[in-house]
DNA sequence: TAACTACCTAGCCAAACGGCTAGGTAGGAG
DNA sequence: CTCCTACCTAGCCGTTTGGCTAGGTAGTTA
């Protein structure tokens, strides 16, 4: 029943060239318009939905079945979040591509996002305005499609992590969230109720995953992962 | 000599209503677009120029003078870079007003943007459509634009450094750059040929000027503001 | 059932850090 | 010349940290 709702959306499909409908998911209206407007330069693409919050995104792919969904991970304090999404479109949605369109580039985000099911990543600030088009029709034929600079970080990732990103637990997180505070691990302890060696548990958990072992540097690559 | 650029290009102040010659500057395609899309509904306004390196920004501004610059700070690695380009702006060329829209919301940069001369300051992900044009009138009758939570974030930067904006010296953001590396005070010590001494010294030189007492929250402060 | 994950706790030790006071130099501005 | 800024050095002391070993529970999956 997942998919159902695509086969009573075949509308925009009446074009003598078959058009390829597309979503665009991003918090940033400037972002929605340009898209919409470079993509639509191109004949036979029409941009049939927008979302700009994580809830919005399902019911949207579920109502107008996309071929395409062009998403930002990050809509909204959590892009862990965006992760999910992406994994829960794929799931459920083969008919829906998921491109992902991301600010910044984090080798960590780029591998788990190919993880669960996204079939191009591209960085807004590198794509040029030809590249769009092109990978969407890409991504829509189901060819991987990996922006400036995110083959190598695939490559990197795949390699180091053999195959599984490691990623950090809800309870790691939080305690990273608190370090890049300037608390103390006494003062995340009692703020979190448990105590300070729990909290220097998960620090060094997270740590050992981020492939550090200084929590200054352990909260910036979170943060460059944009984590927190 | 500096203005008289904007003499030989009334171009398209042809309109029976005057035109509103917008300049837009990012690094980002997609961005330019949108705000291109945008702002050309309404009518009486166009952009007329645009620039993705902070070196095209001056002769573009110089060549077209526009009335309005939208220009995001971070055009390249150095954010630094573009509050100095944005006070050369609004010295040089005083019919050009500057309308900032970022990416991130940065008490330190915010504060400084507006000490250097910009007229505005709007944050991507929180303005709406509408807001641009308007923000980009109201810019242009001199009238200050302040985002969402811009307003409240310029109140307590103006308060609680009194006028002036405390920042960091280069070497100072030397031996933050190191420590959000992971290295510890010894390892910047040898790294910069000073002794741990010195990279202490600078360090709590640093963490009194962004008001905290812990690296950790030292690196994350610094890569809010764009300071990485 | 066993195995696994995420979570939590304890204590030890050496290293690193923060906070402080008290000096020094070189170069530019008034 | 004096003041100021940015830069550099020294040493002390208490706190925080990183790194480690060695346990525990609850919930899920095989």
């Amino acid at each position: 029943m997942a998919n159902d709702g695509r086969s009573d959306v075949p509308l925009g499909r009446r074009s003598p060239m078959a058009t390829t409908r597309v979503m665009v998911a991003d918090r940033n209206v400037i972002t929605r318009v340009g898209i919409r407007s470079i993509l639509e330069r191109n004949a036979g693409m029409a941009v049939v939905a927008e979302a700009t919050t994580y809830e919005a995104i399902l019911d949207a792919v579920d109502e107008h079945g996309p071929d395409v969904l062009i998403m930002d991970l990050d809509l909204g304090d959590d892009t862990t979040r965006g992760l999910k999404i992406c994994e829960e479109i794929t799931d459920r949605y083969p008919g829906t591509k998921v491109l992902v369109l991301a600010n910044t580039l984090s080798e960590m985000i780029v591998v788990e996002a190919l993880r669960r099911g996204a079939t191009g990543y591209l960085c807004k600030d590198d794509v040029k305005a030809d590249e769009l088009g092109k990978g969407v029709k890409a991504v829509q034929d189901g060819e991987t499609v990996l922006g400036k600079g995110v083959g190598s970080m695939v490559a990197r990732g795949l390699g180091s992590s053999r195959g599984q990103a490691e990623h950090l637990t809800d309870r790691e997180l939080d305690v990273i969230r608190a370090v890049a505070k300037g608390l103390s691990n006494k003062q995340i302890a009692v703020q979190m109720y448990v105590t300070e060696s729990t909290v220097k548990f998960h620090l060094q958990n997270a740590a050992r995953k981020l492939n550090t072992h200084r929590r200054a540097e352990l909260v910036h690559r979170a943060a460059a992962a944009g984590l927190l």
